[in-house]
DNA sequence: AGGAAATTTCACAGATTTGCCATAATCATA
DNA sequence: TATGATTATGGCAAATCTGTGAAATTTCCT
């Protein structure tokens, strides 16, 4: 699977390399900047940042400048790092677009934590495929792969799991996965998602297990434990 | 989704009328009080108050008495309006645990902004672990490990332990358990959460001792002491 | 239309959870 | 320390939820 980029706009190298290594370490693929004239040229030569982190004190042109810029033309997360909890600083962040506030100093676990949620909930990887251990969704083909096996699953089937996978490691409810996976219109019983599940397991053998089942409340997809 | 709900506290009903109608255009919804006292109802009526907008200049009971109070029992965030920069009157408002301070006259504008500034703030939680001596909250994966490994809580227990740790340090009645953790239309016995804390002290091990007792009152998680 | 495959619905057995009670243990206070 | 009130605990029955197999429906092809 691609690794997602993420454009890191500071202009202490130290501050940098302190994100990057916590970032590479979450197996993102950092791109640096160190201002932000810097910032926008690499933004727009790489046309995949997944999301952008922006220092808001920065010589040449400031992350307020940099954020609203890129704003106008795209809906890239940002991510903007401030000094201090500064009032005014906020309030112009969320005016201008941007995704979060973080104000220095901050743990760099906090930061990761922010970035990914953000890329859960913006969830850009349409067109890849997906793999965990052994099973690998081949959403083009529309087809799964058990240990290099072809696993014959009808339509419903494909969504639930490759749903499961996307979201491995959340618990999810019934009415979640209904929303998700059935049609918004949809009206009938929750229960029918059980039925799916049993199949799923029984066709996914001993990799069935990894579908959880999260009592009182859904099913859940993850490997090991 | 719901609209989130928003308690406006002053005695001067233009006032009120402006903020509302800022917020209502925002697709909050406005409950509002005139003074202290009936902000303090209204509070514990409405269990779901998502943000609290408080003038300070109040007859009856003014605006830093409803914040202590409230902060006795909740983190609701709470905007606190003041005549005048007076210093005193904002250091006072984070000392007492204000989240925001704004001295009139402000521009409901930025009022909003604020308001919008501080529900993403804490609204993120959702997405977020919780973690506290050992013990963390994967919410997302409806988990918990103690020391790194996975303890084995039903919905229930998962639903109380979050509750507690969301609002560590914090004494809470069986009332307000009942009202957050169950659903709005229990009323079976509030013992009930003695039988759950009871679960739940013995799975936790010797960390259950964190949940404490308060006696004639209700529970409280805090490590130590 | 006919038939096969895919989806849903249903009902029941088996598990698990939850709420409540009785009793013992504690606490606050006179 | 005695006493009334409050909380802790173990046990139980009721309520709730899930797994399944099978039947009922719908969808999709030919």
């Amino acid at each position: 699977m691609e690794k997602l980029k993420i454009l890191v706009v500071d202009d202490e190298s130290r501050m940098r390399k302190l994100v990057r290594d916590f970032l590479v370490k979450k197996d993102f693929e950092v791109v640096e900047a160190e201002d932000g004239e810097e910032a926008l040229n690499k933004f727009y030569e790489q046309k995949d940042i997944a999301l952008i982190i922006l220092d808001v004190m920065m010589p040449k042109i400031n992350g307020w400048e940099v954020c609203k810029e890129i704003r106008e033309s795209s809906k890239t997360p940002i991510i903007m790092l401030t000094a201090k909890g500064e009032e005014s600083d906020e309030l112009m962040g969320f005016d201008i677009g941007a995704d979060e506030y973080i104000s220095k100093p901050f743990s760099p676990k906090i930061l990761v934590a922010r970035v990914e949620a953000i890329l859960r909930r913006t969830g850009k990887k349409e067109e890849e495929n997906l793999e965990i251990s052994g099973i690998t969704i081949d959403r083009l083909g529309h087809q799964v792969l058990v240990d290099g096996k072809e696993l014959e699953l009808s339509y419903k089937e494909f969504e639930l799991l490759t749903y499961f996978i996307e979201n491995k490691g959340i618990a999810l409810s019934r009415e979640k996965i209904l929303n998700h996976v059935w049609n918004y219109d949809y009206f009938g019983d929750a229960r029918t998602i059980d039925t799916h599940v049993k199949k799923l397991r029984s066709k996914l053998g001993e990799k069935g297990g990894y579908i959880k089942t999260i009592w009182g409340m859904g099913y859940k997809f993850e490997v090991g434990e």
